[in-house]
DNA sequence: CGTTCATTTGAGTGAAGTCAAACCGAGTGG
DNA sequence: CCACTCGGTTTGACTTCACTCAAATGAACG
């Protein structure tokens, strides 16, 4: 559910807003209705500038967060993954891209009735508020990665990251990349170039084996860690 | 008060939370209580790691939050501001160092009596909500700045945020910059030695004049935006 | 006036960026 | 089944912006 009661972890890589995939005993409410939406790769679910009418949460999939500058730079804020909502926040417009990384559904939730309900119900309320403090944590995290550490510290963490948050079912060592280079790029403040090179000395290193691009087989999660910055 | 009812704009380099400066007619609530603490130049208001006891409103100075690597690299996340909160969100500790920029004076504010009270309140839960929405709007922005940008967009960017941020009264073209070069340095995922030189080249280019290190004199904001991104 | 702390300036280096070409895997159609 | 394309990735050669180390300058204070 939305912001489980006990503390939620900072998440470096993204802003988890459920932790439990355990269904919880609370009765079905906003979030468990709304209609679910099928996005494509690379298709936008909303876009800087549009008015915020809806509140996402991801079911199946990847979806970047972004910022894109004037002159084609961009910076993904985050990667939503399933159990993760997008599009939370007081503001009337969005002010960022959301964008499915690959194949993606998310739930469609009214953006003004869970606001007008929230008015009414302290609980929700402090759900949300709980969400997006989790989102804050991930994204101060995020920016003290970009802000201050090294191409393989930045792609270490981000690797380590996500074999914490989705880990491949039955191996807790191999890491699915759901996502092109540039994306993982534009997360970390690199460029594609930088990104492949620093995964290809990871592999050089022994420390991480690539499968058809996309696979990463962690071998050595402990020098990793170090790598990671501790 | 925290969280006025219209929406908050995005702000770049801080979590600003309060934004009107007249008292509202609101009854007096636990904002108002609690004790006021002084803070000393670079005295802690809470470390990394100590308990979430409590939430600081910001009554006069900066509050500089920050992580410190374990190498001596440190990242601030944000500036806080007289009307900003500092130490919301659900941790129970605090994941971030609380330092003084100048001296400063902090309103102190038990964060259980907070939750507690927000559990029961909805009004309360929505403004904690849409507080930590600002914050969580600014961070991103700040990360956009140093994933994507230049020095000099991110130093010219930063003082347009200032000058909007808190303007000299009287003059709404100087900047007053109560903290170090260190502190902005850390603040842009830069060196002291590259702020330094930075300003220096603005200064040259007659956009900007510096009085006594600490005061800057917008020349041409026009052309600061420009050189900030547009 | 000397000490201390912060800032500025200079010279040289290096990590990551740019530009460009080669490579690779997945589709597609001859 | 192979040749061709196409998007994405990797690799290489070179450049540059910001970093590092070091020294000079400046402001504040006893």
């Amino acid at each position: 559910m939305l912001g489980s009661s006990q503390a939620i972890e900072a998440n470096v890589y993204g802003g988890r807003v459920s932790s439990s995939a355990v269904p919880t005993s609370e009765p079905a409410d906003r979030f468990e209705r709304g209609t679910i939406r099928r996005i494509e790769a690379k298709e936008h679910v909303f876009c800087d500038g549009d008015p915020r009418t809806h509140v996402f949460r991801i079911e199946e999939g990847v979806i970047a967060l972004s910022k894109l500058l004037g002159d084609g730079r961009r910076q993904i804020i985050e990667f939503a993954y399933p159990g993760d909502y997008i599009g939370l926040g007081t503001l009337r417009e969005h002010i960022f891209d959301a964008q499915a990384t690959c194949a993606a559904k998310v739930r469609c939730l009214s953006a003004a009735a869970l606001e007008q309900e929230a008015s009414r119900d302290a609980s929700l309320a402090l759900r949300l508020y709980k969400a997006v403090s989790a989102e804050l944590a991930a994204a101060r995290s995020l920016l003290v990665s970009v802000g201050q550490q090294s191409a393989m510290e930045r792609l270490s963490g981000f690797l380590l990251s996500l074999s914490t948050r989705a880990p491949s079912e039955s191996d807790e060592t191999v890491v699915k990349l759901p996502m092109r280079r540039s994306d993982i790029a534009d997360l970390l403040g690199l460029t594609i170039e930088t990104v492949s090179r620093t995964i290809t000395k990871l592999r050089t290193m022994r420390v991480i084996d690539v499968v058809r691009g996309t696979e990463v087989h962690i071998l050595d999660s402990e020098r990793l860690a170090e790598l990671a910055g501790q």
